[in-house]
DNA sequence: GTGTTACCGTAACATCTGTTACGACACTCC
DNA sequence: GGAGTGTCGTAACAGATGTTACGGTAACAC
């Protein structure tokens, strides 16, 4: 049903890789539509539209699944963020581009912030994810810390710092109060507060 | 055992507000701990040191149990941020008062950030959860606006909105980012970047 | 004493959970 | 044809979970 035909040489072996999107997806369904509580095996089959045995079959436990859905959503984000990053002309322009696309602008973006709120809320007390999550986050510090130093040549190291910590700290919180409450943070009040703090920085 | 002997009047009424506090407490502590995929009747029982049968007879269920423990860490919160307002001199120092208290600079307020967290992702796909959250963090946002106002007089509404909502995320992205990566973000580190946004938009 | 009432611990219940085991099916190679 | 192999659905299992029900105990009223 789901094998795909593919070449002579691979007829036998069914896309592991693409079942595991697939299952990934589903987690990430179910993490911003019901919450991490509602998280099991059986909902994340269901919604993927499979059978418990296949979601076992692709990964080794439940941890595991949550691992592949954290990094496949991390390398989605990267991909996005180094696309925008390259498409804009300026330091300022991609700062701005990469802190928006990290905020809940739009439905989808509102549904991410939520995921990642739920993986890290599956992390806590579980060394394993909150080392994923270390590393993913550090990685995207230190992108924002590039651009803000490009965007501010003569700026020295800790007020980079500071200033990236501000706007990395201020987007991910915007997101978090947007999507719990969208009413009182709409998009257009997310964009007025980037505005306002790439202003405040004198990076806008 | 937990009955308090107290004056005749009441010698036969357990107090239920002291039961609750207790079983507040072990929320907040299992919240913090292991995370709230751990955080069932009994794992609360065992860390207030009583039985589950006393945990159902003083709350009707569990997300009852997650309502109260939600308000009455708000009104810890509420308690302690208007005693800082009332003691700081001017707004501006109120201001950066209560954003510091909101953000993760010592063992206690890094518990709390993750106890926030819990309620949070477990307010996921839960209408009456996520209305409680709406309303204790509206008033948040307005106490910070207030305080914004008052510190920059002449600034018109917008601009007070902007910059409050800034703050107010900022100080939330912060607490979340150092409860589970301490080493990238010490309190030291979070107060640089607390004090640069604050000089970032005049209200230092 | 007896009766009454609040208190709360124990145990049961049905359901849900992660995980394992087994078997059926389809395809390839001989 | 038959053997072998990868694929995956079904069903079972042990344990955990929220919740309910029952029974005992202690304090009070009389």
């Amino acid at each position: 049903m789901l094998r795909q035909r593919g070449e002579r040489a691979i007829a036998r072996r069914a896309d592991h890789g693409a079942q595991q999107e697939r299952i990934s997806k589903a987690v990430w369904s179910i993490l911003a539509g019901k919450g991490i509580e509602h998280l099991t095996i059986r909902s994340v089959a269901a919604e993927a539209g499979c059978t418990t045995g296949l979601v076992m079959h692709r990964f080794p436990g439940r941890k595991a699944l949550l691992a592949h859905a954290r990094d496949l959503l991390h390398a989605r984000t990267r991909v996005r963020v180094e696309r925008l990053e390259a498409e804009t002309g300026t330091p300022r322009a991609a700062l701005r581009a990469i802190l928006a696309q990290g905020m809940a602008l739009n439905e989808d973006s509102a549904q991410e912030a939520l995921v990642w709120m739920g993986f890290l809320a599956a992390s806590v007390g579980d060394d394993d994810l909150i080392a994923l999550h270390r590393k993913n986050n550090r990685a995207w510090r230190d992108r924002v810390e590039r651009l803000v130093a490009d965007a501010a040549p003569d700026w020295g190291p800790a007020r980079v710092r500071a200033a990236a910590f501000a706007l990395v700290g201020a987007a991910e919180g915007a997101a978090q109060l947007a999507c719990f409450d969208p009413e009182s943070y709409s998009a257009e009040t997310q964009e007025a507060m980037l505005d306002s703090l790439l202003d405040a920085y004198g990076l806008a």
